[in-house]
DNA sequence: AAAAAGCTTCTTGTGGCAGGAAGGTAGAGA
DNA sequence: TCTCTACCTTCCTGCCACAAGAAGCTTTTT
């Protein structure tokens, strides 16, 4: 199967599938006639399986380890969980920090007329010490 | 004054202060002599109201917008209110996407058992269609 | 036969810097 | 005077995860 097959199917972009080719993440066959890359389904199912993974926030070194581990038919459950589990509480410190700001951004919206004079309060912080 | 002490003062690195001054956002005076970057006390001052809108988050093109606005005595605050409140709907989306993922994630850490066994429903649910 | 779609490689750009090489400069201390 | 340290300069590379596009093949369709 062709590149723009298997990016079809895995719902990934030519760019994408080709880049993960690059880096060693999927590597294809290579046809030696024409140097096209050639797709099998444990291929295909790579793809699909880092593309899951991707949506899930996984980075593209935990989709290399997760990818290891999922062909890895004695690996304990463990090591699966605890990288789900760190990458949970990284999700949840960026939630924390995001929460902040916007609760920041918030009183700072709230603060400022928003009409047609030049007083700002939103400059006025951004510009003041504290 | 020269760079380090713009950067000490500023709250920001040397690195990033020559960098704002590469790309055109705090531009300094360079001595003739030595070539070394002159700041001004307004450039300190720019340079602190950057790295305090890029603590609430906004990119460096916002705050070139953002200190356009500041330095324009005239600019109604509407202005600035929508700048900022686009940000804020920004941060919501972000913020949604982070809580849905939280949530996917967390069932998926919940299915697994996460001991010596191989069996993890989490790989599972990378591999599988749904 | 010609056009289209599909494939290849390669380079560059994105954002916002960090790190480091190679070298000039200024001031303090031995 | 010599050296040490600290500070400054420019320039290049790396990070992440690709996207965009150029130039040039091949394959398929019309």
């Amino acid at each position: 199967m062709n590149i723009g097959q298997a990016a079809k199917i895995s719902g990934l972009t030519i760019k994408t599938v080709r880049y993960y080719d690059n880096i060693g993440l999927v590597m294809a066959y290579q046809d030696p006639e024409n140097q096209y890359r050639v797709y099998s389904k444990d291929d295909i199912a790579k793809l699909q399986f880092i593309g899951r993974a991707r949506r899930f926030g996984f980075s593209i070194q935990e989709c290399r380890e997760l990818l290891s581990l999922y062909q890895d038919k004695n690996r304990p459950s463990r090591e699966v969980k605890e990288l789900t589990l760190e990458k949970l509480s990284k999700i949840d410190n960026k939630l924390d920090e995001l929460k902040n700001l916007r609760k920041q951004l918030y009183r700072l919206s709230k603060s400022c007329s928003g009409d047609d004079r030049p007083d700002c309060p939103i400059l006025d912080a951004l510009a003041s010490e504290n």
